[in-house]
DNA sequence: GCCGTTTTCGGCCCGACTGTTTTCAGTCG
């Protein structure tokens, strides 16, 4: 798959040309890598399909751009990339991505002191030469050497599951502070997405003087202050890899709708709903619309201010620019599955393999989550590591929940799974003979993920012919910020699953979602049915759902693309389940 | 470089904070 390697090439040919002062076209550049990024579809194979014409259909792929994908494609490289780079000293890049150094202060660098490297800009920081050059000063040297350190420490996106939590003491910190009528998260953390960038926080603050600010800039472990003003103030906050950027925004009232819009996003959305906002004589920003005279039109929720630019409010998770804003404007925007939609988890382990919970705990939990039904799936005798299952403990298990079924029947019906490991040439862990005394039988990859993507494509559909397997765990196999996805021709497991009614599974566990909001919106657009799972390994995860719910959302998935939110009968005709 | 029920040319989102500045450019959200 081209698409990130294309991204990241139009990414640097935007800085270039940004650092030669070109104007517009870096921000196309970026438009079209933004687009390409969150693609579902190989882009080789959309230029194999239709050639160029399918790459302009790509919003912001034009003509030229479209030329240079080919290009790319065919020769694995862009001869315009190359010989921008050339204009440019090196180390350039790496500069401009310091917080706080742009084309504009970079380049001054560099023709001043001869900087290209983050090596030469702390050394001449350090020897006190950058304060003497024109436009920079004492404060511009003591923030490029504070950069520097935090830049040192690895900077990785942080994982909605673990971001949340923090952004919710943070908040719950905030409603202590006087004034605050209001207080919500905004930006990706509002949208869902699954990793931040940084932590988004809108307050309302009633009446003159509030000391949000102060509190702020002075929570606990707060590590910087990258900005304190008015109306907005940053901090980078935690420890090691859990340090984050928090952005905190207040805002009077009659606006708190218009800012809770701008400061959900994300970019491309906001920038699609101000150029309508333009299109009717109106202006958009974080404080309302307006008209010519400066009137306000709307802002004090945010209902209004979608009705007003002729479209229904629509939730977070959908404002990605991708589709949502037309599909709003003319009525058609999805009927989002919800959490209380969801009515069973058919993916757990129990300490049978490596959950740390009996089945009975499991079977309370998932009571006590009010589900109808659950599924105990634990791994099978491959999974030597995870304590996996012989054929002998699998019937002794078969034996046990046999009892279970019994004991909680007319309380929750218990489903006897298994997630059967689908090993390298394709053939599963366990014969027939076991799989059909399964009620669900779901498969997973969990060795040699390094295959080429013609074996994998191979090995796992293998394991899909097999007519007992009802459900395709982790279908990509990644681990965010950990392992990337294995190479896999998704769209034609898609096509298989699609034909033998085998579910696909969005994965819930936090570092997993997997299949991604990407693929979950591509499978309910190819009629792939889903499951909503959890993959819990204690009593503790199965609370996890939620971010699961999430992903389908974002995935623009409806309760009927959901089968785990239908009753445990209409379930067993949906999978063919023979119980 | 992209894009179009007001345009195939001429626009391209709009505002907060900082630092070094005598009035604003640069960077970021
Ligand atoms: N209109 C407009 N809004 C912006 C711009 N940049 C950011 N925003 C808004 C939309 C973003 O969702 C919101 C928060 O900005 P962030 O940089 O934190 O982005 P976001 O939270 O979407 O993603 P992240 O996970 O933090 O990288 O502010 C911009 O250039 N123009
Ligand atoms: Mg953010
Ligand atoms: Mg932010
Ligand atoms: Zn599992």
């Amino acid at each position: 798959m081209k698409n990130l390697e294309i991204a990241a090439i139009f990414y640097e040919m935007a800085d270039i040309l940004e650092l030669q002062n070109v104007k517009w076209k870096p921000e196309a550049y970026r438009k079209a890598a933004r687009q390409i990024e969150t693609l579902s579809t190989p882009i080789e194979e959309v230029y194999e399909k239709g050639g160029i014409k399918a790459l302009t259909e790509i919003p912001g792929v034009g003509e030229k751009l479209a030329k240079k994908i080919e290009e790319y494609i065919k020769t694995g490289k862009i001869k315009e990339h190359e010989r921008l780079k050339g204009e440019i000293p090196k180390g350039l890049n790496e500069l401009i991505n310091l917080p706080g150094l742009g084309p504009k202060k970079a380049l001054k660098l560099y023709k001043e002191l001869s900087i290209d490297s983050i090596e030469k800009l702390e050394k001449a920081a350090r020897e006190g030469k950058i304060a003497k050059i024109e436009g920079f000063g004492e404060k511009s040297e003591e923030n490029i050497l504070k950069t520097i350190e935090l830049a040192k420490k690895k900077e990785e996106r942080l994982l909605l599951g673990v971001a949340l939590p923090i952004a919710e003491e943070i908040v719950n910190e905030l409603k202590k502070a006087k004034g605050v009528r209001r207080i919500e998260i905004a930006g990706s953390l509002r949208r869902r997405k699954e990793t931040v960038g940084d932590i988004d926080i809108l307050a309302e603050i009633e009446g003159e003087r509030s000391d949000i600010m102060d509190r702020f800039v002075s929570l606990h472990n707060v590590k910087e202050v990258i900005a304190k003003g008015p109306k907005k103030s940053m901090i980078l906050i935690g420890e090691g890899e859990y340090q984050i950027q928090v952005d905190l925004r207040i805002i009077e009232r009659e606006s708190f709708g218009a800012a809770l819009q701008y400061f959900t996003g994300n970019k491309d959305h906001n920038i699609e709903l101000r150029k309508i906002a333009i299109q009717k004589g109106w202006k958009l920003n974080e404080y309302g619309i307006f008209d010519k005279q400066g009137r306000m039109v709307a802002g004090e929720n945010e209902e209004e201010v979608y009705k007003k630019l002729g479209m229904e409010w629509m939730p977070p998770e959908l404002r990605e620019n991708q589709g949502e804003i037309k599909a709003a404007i003319e009525n058609k925007l999805p009927n989002l599955v919800e959490l209380s939609d969801i009515k069973g988890d058919l993916h757990m382990h129990t300490d049978w393999s490596d959950g740390i919970n009996s089945i009975e705990e499991m079977i309370n939990a998932a009571i006590n989550m009010g589900y109808e039904y659950i599924c105990i799936s634990d791994h099978s005798k491959s999974q030597r590591i995870a304590n996996g299952m012989d054929e002998e403990r699998m019937l002794k298990q078969i034996e046990i929940i046999k009892e279970m079924k019994r004991k909680y029947k007319g309380k929750i019906t218990v489903l006897q799974g298994c997630e059967v490991d689908i090993k390298p040439d394709g053939s599963l862990d366990f014969e027939d003979e076991i799989l059909k005394k399964l009620d669900i039988v779901s498969v997973s990859v969990h060795s040699r993920f390094k295959s080429s993507k013609e074996e994998m494509t191979k090995r796992i559909a293998r394991a899909l012919e097999n007519k007992y397997v009802k459900i395709l765990n982790h279908p990509t196999g990644r681990l965010i910020n950990e392992r990337e996805p294995y190479e896999v021709d998704l769209e034609y497991l898609m096509q298989i699953c699609r034909d033998r009614k085998i579910a696909m599974e969005i994965n819930s566990s936090p570092s997993r979602l997997d299949l991604n909001d990407i693929y979950a919106r591509k499978a309910k657009e190819m009629g792939v049915k889903l499951v909503i799972d959890t993959d819990s390994h204690s009593v503790d995860h199965l609370r996890y759902i939620q971010y699961g719910v999430w992903v389908a959302r974002r995935g623009w998935c409806e309760k009927e693309d959901i089968l785990n939110t239908q009753s445990i009968e209409k379930l067993k005709k949906s999978l063919n389940l023979k119980i």
